[in-house]
DNA sequence: CTTGCTATTGATAACGAATCTCATTAGCGG
DNA sequence: CCGCTAATGAGATTCGTTATCAATAGCAAG
C-alpha cells in the first residue's frame, strides 16, 4: 500500500487562499490567475487550478458550474450550505436549507435512490444591480 | 430592421427529437449523435449540436450540467420541473417540488434579489446500479 | 414542375477551459 | 547542510463546444 503523500506549505497555495478570502464573489480560476498576476505574483496557471481544485475538496472553498467553467469561492468550512448568487456581479450569499436538504433525501429514497447528492443553487440580481439595470 | 429567420422542417432536427425521446435518460450531445450514426443517419456533429440547443430553448429539452458537458434529455414541456438523475447509468426522473420552488422565491426576497431563477437537482444510484456496485 | 431565395447542413478549423507532462524548484525532516 | 520528493510552471494536450463557409435542400411563388 502506498502511503499517501505529504502536504507541503508553499506560498502559491497561500496566496490563492488569500485572493479567495479577499473576493465576495465567485471566481473562475483563469480570473483569479490574472488577479494574482496583475498584483505581481509569479504564479501559474496550472497550480491556481490545482489549488482551487484541493480547497474545494478540502471543504474551504465552494465552487459552481456556471456557462461552462467552474467558479470558486472562499466558504464557512464544516457545514453544508447553498448559495444565493447575482447574475450581475457574483455577489454570493450563503443560505441554509435544512428543508431542501431532507426533501432532497426524502425523494431519493421514495425512487430507491441511493448515495443521493443535490445541487441546489439560487441565482437572481442583487439588490444593487436590480438598480442599476432598472 | 431585420426579421426573424423562417424555421425549415429538416429530418435532421425530427431525427434528434426522436432519439431523444427514444431514451429514458439524460445523455451528451456526442453520444446522441454517436448512437444515430450507429443506427445509419449521416447525420452531422455540429447539427446535433444546433438541434439540442434549440430544443432546450424552446422547451421541448432539459439540459443539465455534469462533469463539464452538457446532458440533454426530453421533457414534458411547459412545466417547471427538476430531475432525480443516476450518476451510473443517467436514468432520470421528473419530480415536482413546489416546496423548493417557494422556498427559492422566499429566500432570493428576503436578500433583495430580483429575477430569482434556480437549479435544483438530486443526483444518487438508482435502485439497479445501486445492487450492481455492491 | 421549375425557379429563386435563404435557412440549414456538415466537414473541419478554431476556441476555451481544464488537465497532463516533465524538468526544475523548494519544503521539510533528519 | 543533505536528501528525498511534493510542488511548481511553461507548454503541450485533451476534450467539449462553437464558428466558418461552401454546398445542400426547404419552401413559397410563378
Amino acid at each position: 500500500m502506498s502511503a499517501k503523500p505529504v502536504k507541503r506549505n508553499t506560498w502559491q497555495r497561500e496566496a490563492v487562499r488569500e485572493a479567495l478570502n479577499g473576493s465576495d464573489g465567485f471566481i473562475s480560476a483563469q480570473n483569479l490567475h490574472s488577479e494574482l498576476r496583475l498584483a505581481g505574483s509569479a504564479i501559474g496557471l496550472a497550480t491556481v487550478y490545482r489549488a482551487l481544485t484541493d480547497l474545494a475538496l478540502e471543504g474551504e472553498a465552494d465552487s459552481l458550474q456556471a456557462e461552462g467553467e467552474s467558479l470558486y469561492r472562499a466558504c464557512t468550512p464544516g457545514q453544508h450550505h447553498h448559495h444565493l448568487i447575482c447574475r450581475t456581479c457574483g455577489l454570493a450569499v450563503e443560505i441554509e436549507a435544512d428543508a431542501v436538504e431532507q426533501w432532497a433525501q426524502t425523494i431519493a429514497a421514495k425512487h430507491g435512490f441511493t448515495q443521493a447528492t443535490h445541487v441546489v443553487d439560487v441565482f437572481g440580481l442583487c439588490a444593487n444591480c436590480t438598480l442599476i439595470s432598472s
